[in-house]
DNA sequence: ATACTTGCAAAACATTTGCAGTGAG
DNA sequence: CTCACTGCAAATGTTTTGCAAGTAT
């Protein structure tokens, strides 16, 4: 997917202004407001190639859907910024955090060869916080 | 529920006996050893019933299915012991880990209310690296 | 014009639920 | 004998795919 349509600058825009890791469905909600014939498939079909593109990363959290948030790469190669995030547990957004206590192979028996490591907070974000 | 029948010990003892976490189609191909005729949905149904019971833990991890794993309770007041997970990027299966870094609050920004965090580490289990 | 994209409908998965028949106590 | 439990089929929710029509280049 190269070609520069509405659909795919509306999913983009999305992304962009969220500030948050969208799911498809509200991505789905915001775009429709360009481009109101959008369809979930194409949603689909745009963030697969924009992850190809690494112009957005997909996050997993446990037990949610999908969400897409837009891609920081990394001052020197290119790579992603690794980072991890946080779930509220009343608004049920997700955010971006921007540190990381170190690579945790002690957690693993001896034996096991940690590659990579993924941490998800729960909790209150500032908006739903007390 | 509360009636010891066949389906519901099967499904307990391919659990008890796994030593890992369990997805419902690994313990429905364990179980069905033991009761030929046991469906999917009576799968899902006991392990619904076995985790209000706390004998039995869910197991959520980032984009995968979610397995289950036997209950292992926190002596003094019959929680369950706070662990996390390894994934093996080689085999598929997952491991408990019973070390954990801590609370984490760190990593949140101001404002925000962390309650709890889960951890998941990725790599080759023992029997699969090299 | 060409071939990439879209929208719709249907297919894949994982999980849940309605219902009538079965079986544990 | 009862009511919880089971098996089957159908519903749900998320994501993927086939295909004919639409559109960017």
């Amino acid at each position: 997917m190269e070609r520069n349509t509405r659909q795919r600058q509306a999913v983009l825009d999305a992304i962009d202004h969220a500030g948050r890791a969208l799911t498809p469905s509200e991505i789905l909600a915001l775009a429709q407001t360009s481009v109101a014939s959008l369809n979930l498939s194409t949603i689909y079909r745009q963030l697969s190639a924009l992850q190809d593109e690494a112009r957005i990363v997909k996050v997993m959290l446990p037990g949610q859907a999908a969400r897409f948030e837009a891609a920081c790469a990394d001052d020197h190669h290119g790579a992603q910024h690794h980072h991890h995030h946080f779930h509220c547990n009343a608004c049920d957004r997700v955010y971006a955090l921007h540190a990381c206590p170190g690579p945790m192979q002690e957690l693993a028996p001896k034996g096991f060869v940690v590659r990579a490591h993924e941490i998800t907070l729960h909790g209150l974000c500032a908006s739903c916080a007390p």
